[in-house]
RNA sequence: CGAGAUGUGGCUCAGUUUGGUAGAGCGCUGCGUUCGGGACGCAGAGGCCGCAGGUUCAAAUCCUGUCAUCUCGACCA
């Protein structure tokens, strides 16, 4: 019955996931959009979610002894043609400023699409001795980058994000930070926005400009579709020497630093969406969700009931979580819909019937499921029902990853395999040409993912590649990309 | 960047073919009745029809350009 009701408001998602998704960052009240193609108006409740993120994720990297600095949003186009490899990876989308006010610039300024030479720059000015290494830097700012197609959350040419940068004294300690923050990435993930995410490496093709070698996790997207939601990158000395940035080891020697870089954006946001959200709305984790828990009074022009219902909130409140209390003269009916919409994990129902017993319902945002819970106890059960929450969609989420997770021995059952189940990973062996990468990304429309990292958990399942026959080197994960 | 579609009160759209006084539903405001899954009645407010040119006595409607949104490709966090 209701059901009718709210499949008018949004588009199925298994009927057409685009417009579904679109529909739930406007209706979520996620985002409003600009007069410029791409830049979006994040609006305050997606915005924060955007400040969740921030929070655990800046606690995490503080944590692990990094400092966060403010680089300047404008990079001299000298200064961002240092690095030759850099430079071609990204001329195609960066955004310059011409002119101030009237005057035309004596040389144009790009607006940062990420901030590598302005790091570089600054390490050099600083970096002298091994004393001082290693300089563990993050910043949060924003980025532009000119794209050509442009969604909410996943491609915009503005987005949020924090970028780190470092500098250390051999390699192997820039190699342990890179794996060390995808690591973070990939926990963070897991515990706090309950996506399940693969660790891998990129291929030479799919490598960030200027970098040694590319290390991302991907997740797998409701519709099968693949999202990157994170990434670091190892970039040997490669901009040290560019940008001359040494330092005079113990022996008195002059060494190039070894740097690397690592971020996460704003896309994460999408990667909720897509990986949690149903045909009612959002489904936010706990972690990162702006309300944690709604309270609904029910009949609450009768007496006792909005008293009782400030009372529960005060005491939520107090146990340490976000919670709201809708007491506006919407019905309740409407106001189940408007929070579902809006993926608040918990809704407390409180209403006359439930006082008199010294009780409340509180209904889990992901299965419906309604409990009825004794007051005497209720922060503890508002705990435990958010933990089974996250634990729920977790998991939900993984059943589908491996549910869409094909192994396959070549092209024709990779095509058999999408065209049968629908997008998702699969798992084929490759022998390391680009070649073979080009013509399976041709033929399935699946690119390569990623180089899993975690080689037993994978397995090893053929000795040829996939694509031309010849001796395999390595499992490669693929998939069509959002 | 190539192909296609769409821009009309806050939202969803009708009106454009055949030029002639800007419409509906929802939402919003006020009052009253309601309240355990998107309540109802009555009375109101709100739009130079994306923007800029052009044709015409007259343009939401025809023409040109431009911007934005969506879809599909190519390219990319």
């Amino acid at each position: 019955m209701s059901d009718k009701k709210l499949v008018k408001e949004i588009t199925s998602r298994d009927e057409d996931f685009a417009k579904w998704y679109t529909d739930i960052v406007l209706k979520a009240d996620l985002i409003g959009y600009s007069g410029v193609k791409g830049c979006m108006v994040i609006r305050p409740y997606g915005y924060a979610i955007w400040e969740n993120i921030q929070r655990i994720l800046d606690k995490r990297f503080k944590d692990t002894g990094h400092e966060n600095v403010y680089m300047p949003m404008f990079i001299p186009e000298s200064l961002l043609n240092k690095e030759k490899d850099h430079i071609e990876g990204f001329a195609p989308e960066v955004a310059w400023v011409t002119h101030g006010g009237s005057e035309l610039l004596s040389e144009r300024l790009c607006v940062r699409p990420t901030s590598e030479v302005l790091f570089c720059e600054h390490y050099k000015q600083i970096i002298s001795s091994y004393r001082d290494l290693p300089k563990l830097y993050n910043q949060w700012c924003s980025v532009v980058r000119w794209e050509k197609t442009t969604r909410p959350f996943l491609r915009s040419r503005e987005f949020l994000w924090q970028e780190g940068h470092t500098a250390h004294a051999t390699k192997e300690d820039a190699v342990f930070e890179t794996e060390r923050m995808l690591d973070i990435y990939a926990d963070f993930c897991a515990e706090s926005l309950n996506m399940p995410v693969i660790k891998g490496i990129k291929t030479e093709s799919d490598k960030f400009a200027g970098a040694v070698s590319t290390y991302c996790i991907e997740a797998l997207m409701h519709d099968g579709k693949a999202l990157q939601a994170g990434t670091t990158h190892y970039f040997g000395d490669g901009f040290a020497r560019a940008f001359d940035i040494t330092y005079s080891s113990k022996d008195n020697k002059l060494e190039y630093v070894h740097q690397s870089s690592w971020g996460v954006s704003t896309r994460l946001i999408g990667g909720i969406i897509m990986s949690h959200g149903d045909d009612s709305g959002l489904v936010l984790p706990p972690s990162v969700a702006p309300i944690q828990v709604v309270i609904i009074p029910v009949a609450q022009h009768k007496e006792g009931v909005l008293e009782k219902a400030r009372e529960l909130e005060e005491r939520i409140k107090s146990a340490g979580l976000r919670v709201k209390l809708d007491d506006s003269d919407n019905s309740a009916g409407w106001k189940f819909s408007e929070y579902e919409m809006k993926g608040v994990p918990l809704r407390l129902e409180i209403g006359p019937k439930d006082i008199e017993q010294n009780q409340c319902v509180i209904v889990r945002r992901d299965t419906r499921e309604k409990t009825f819970v004794t007051l005497d106890n209720l922060e503890g059960e508002v705990a435990k029902l958010l933990r089974e929450l996250a634990k729920g969609i977790y998991e939900k989420a993984l059943a589908n990853m491996n549910a869409r997770t094909y192994i396959c021995q070549n092209i024709d059952e990779m095509n058999t395999k999408l065209s049968e189940n629908g997008d998702g990973f699969i798992k084929a062996m490759w022998c390391g040409e680009e070649a073979c990468e080009d013509e399976v990304k041709e033929k399935t429309g699946a690119g390569s993912r990623c180089i899993p990292l975690n080689e037993e958990a994978e397995g090893h399942i053929s000795d040829v590649c996939v694509c031309c026959g010849k001796p395999a080197s390595c499992l490669v994960i693929w998939g069509k990309a959002y």
